[in-house]
DNA sequence: TATGAATGAGCATTCATTCAT
DNA sequence: CATGAATGAATGCTCATTCAT
């Protein structure tokens, strides 16, 4: 029967709890948090963890939370900038961004990403694809001939999760066979191109 | 210290715990993959599964390597057939083909593939990896005006990991915002325009 | 991480599984130490095993040092008597003292002794032997025309080692030749004896 | 049900198989002699090992009988000689003799006596113990004077226990006080003069 | 409110023994 | 006769969760 934190020091608390589970995840992997192992890195008792989490995997949802929130705050305030550049900028722009969060801490987030999927039960991804949707949509709106173009839904889709995991998955990569930068710059290409081939079949 | 299958009866065991596995892996995640669970569903003693296994990573292991191996035996012979199609024809039939795969036996694979991930220490994904790269250099000796153009290893890539990724997230999802049609057709423009593309500016 | 008990209860657990684990050697031999049975007889979970031990072995070691801690306490409060008496009595009377100490509870560290061998890594027998060599070491102080004879650590050791195991098998003999005290007084008259030869040998 | 080994061929393989327990259990302790390991060494199915013996704890059996047959076997011959020598001089010739098939085949009897306690569920030193007090026996007869003396069975039961043990702990100890000669001589002086004292009181 | 000792179901793994071949 | 694949009970140990303090 846990409570919503109410109080400072018990949001200072479910912060330390999640800060830790992160931590761990990162460092030992999955094995690393069990439930003990995290009230011990926050510095409380096993029991108070209940008192905050119904259970394991309802800090491991919020640790993932954690993650998610962190990308939405990142991504939002980037917006106004992001959609009066060209969409290769924009696009090589925001995968440095990514790459800068996920290898903050010693690569923390992007450790944990790898063992996320398994980790949750669902994926409490909302938030991360409505920002990225709604930072589509201002950029049609900054650039208006786009919107006769392509489905701009799926190639949102396409970008936001085909982007997401190559980024994830070259940063983890021990031997990438390139480098972060030619990654960067052929994704943004690839959306760039794709999205003025569809305007230029729109044009005919 | 675990045998070789050697004999008939052997090997339809060695499958056997495989098959089971991977039917528990989907159903019930990696909690429902203990050694215990595995050989009951596979209709053995747990001894048994330890005549065949070094130890349950063992049996993980081998649960992905089959995973890939059906991954790879379908992509192979299709070689052929996809080197003689445009790119957006080629990229749409893998697609689809890929898709068939996962959802084959109740999307076994696909609930599969999610956990994977957390599952082997590992990928023992080279040889899909191999196979995809043999399918894009094939591509381009068909289609040698290709060669002048973009990055290569960058464009495979992007589309081998970006590429899976999308359709697994794609049929993972229970409200998806478009179709499967849609998302393949999509993800094929967007491979053909961008070839296209740098194509046209390799001309310049 | 098992902890030090620090708590009077704690103490009590750390006990009662000791003794637990001792009863069960002796009723059942070896292959009744297993960690659930002694949780079992102590009355406690198996888990709760784990909070004060690191393994199954640091129970072991835990039981082997109570019979030598307990030998130890039985001895030292002796030595200012024994040192009094002449060899022939010292010894017979530790053999007396060691018998009692070997049969009290139903022979619970004679059948343990048996077994002890087998279960402890290393003795810690150092506590024992050094007891008995003080012993040895103070009776010479008092009797300083030993100091003439034999060659007193090797005497020590035969004693220590030969005359423990002889008492041991012989109180385990389901048909011994002789009784105890006949056992005894043959030990004592040879220790005696010998002592005395050698002081003669000295003499000359 | 196993049978009695009637034939050649079957006796060598009761013996393969005692020999491969007693190597097992001198290198790789009690936890080393597995049936399965057993039959391995020995090169033979572990089916088979159960032709021959009834269980696991029979073999055991056999392999300590085939230690206790062997020492016999060497104290026998031993006799005619021994009784023409002088106390001292049998007990020391004895000590070495001993020590030599303890050590035998890079210490394999020594290092299964530290086990052999716990894996036999009775001893069946009584071969061993009939050789020995035959010894004695013989030994008086060629002497008669020592038959005047001491209780002769006591002696010998404290010798041949507590000798053995001490012979035993003392190879097994890594850091002995002192060498094996002292320990002998120690020993032989120690039964010697015990006697000569109980002869000397006869006397009286 | 916070704690951490206690719990016991669960897990990976081993191994004596059997029995179909 | 000999085999060794199959078995499943048993073992040491972990860890999410509870609850008395």
């Amino acid at each position: 029967m846990p409570r919503k934190p109410q109080q400072e020091r018990a949001k200072a608390t479910v912060d330390a709890i999640v800060e830790a589970g992160l931590i761990l995840l990162a460092n030992e992997g999955p094995k690393g948090t069990s439930t003990r192992r995290i009230a011990e890195v926050a510095g409380i008792g096993v029991g108070s963890l209940y008192e905050y989490f119904e259970n394991r995997e309802a800090v491991h949802e919020a640790m993932f939370q954690r993650i998610v929130d962190d990308a939405v705050a990142m991504i939002k305030p980037l917006i106004p900038e992001l959609v009066r550049m060209t969409i290769r900028e924009a696009v090589y722009e925001l995968m440095c961004r990514m790459r800068e969060l996920l290898e903050r801490d010693d690569s923390r987030y992007l450790k944990c990403a790898r063992h996320s999927v398994s980790i949750v039960r669902s994926y409490p991804l909302k938030p991360l694809q409505k920002v990225l949707t709604d930072l589509a949509m201002q950029y049609v709106m900054h650039h208006p001939e786009l919107m006769r173009g392509a489905d701009l839904p799926t190639m949102s889709y396409i970008f936001i999760y085909g982007g997401t995991f190559t980024v994830i998955r070259h940063l983890s990569d021990p031997n990438p066979p390139m480098s972060f930068d030619s990654l960067a710059r052929g994704l943004a290409n690839m959306v760039a191109s794709s999205s003025e081939a569809s305007l230029a079949a729109a044009k005919l």
